[in-house]
DNA sequence: ATTCTAACA
DNA sequence: TGTTAGTA
């Protein structure tokens, strides 16, 4: 409601959180074991979650409810990112990446030691990028053609 | 009062 | 997915 904080700020605790999309906060814990999602996290361990978080999580429930993937079909499509292109990453680094050689899960759950090893996964493009579930549908839609 | 991790009569 | 235990 305040449009004086952005969308990617962390602003909702996890009960909020959990309050505003109407699912738990074991399933939120849950979803962030999986994968799925990359919640800020506070000196104190605590998380936050920002608008943008709620709309990636609103989607991977439309997933799950609507459209029937299970968590490990989310985690396989967003292993489809073309994160090498996304952040052109060297033919070096490609070679001795999980993610360039057929993972099924999403980059950002492997350790990196390319040039990702100085991103924040939570903030990179190929995170942020496909959050959105039209985007996530076109990624859908390229692969499956 | 809240959140966190780990675990399961 | 739920719930409980023991913390911080």
């Amino acid at each position: 409601m305040n449009p004086s904080i952005k969308k990617t700020e962390p602003v909702f605790s996890i009960s909020t959180a959990a309050r505003l999309l109407k699912i738990s906060v074991h399933t939120l814990r849950m979803y962030e074991r999986e994968g799925l999602i990359i919640p800020y996290k506070k000196k104190s361990n605590q998380r936050l979650y920002s608008q943008a978080d709620l709309d990636r999580i609103q989607c991977i429930r439309d997933a799950i409810n609507q459209a029937k993937i299970s968590i490990n079909g989310i985690k396989s499509i967003y292993s489809l990112i073309p994160c090498w292109d996304i952040i052109k990453c060297s033919a070096e680094e490609q070679k001795e990446c999980a993610s360039f050689n057929g993972a099924h899960n999403p980059c950002w759950t492997y350790d990196h030691k390319n040039v990702c090893k100085e991103r924040d996964c939570r903030t990179c493009e190929v995170y942020t990028k496909y959050s959105q579930c039209g985007t996530i549908k076109e990624l859908i839609k390229s692969v499956s053609r």
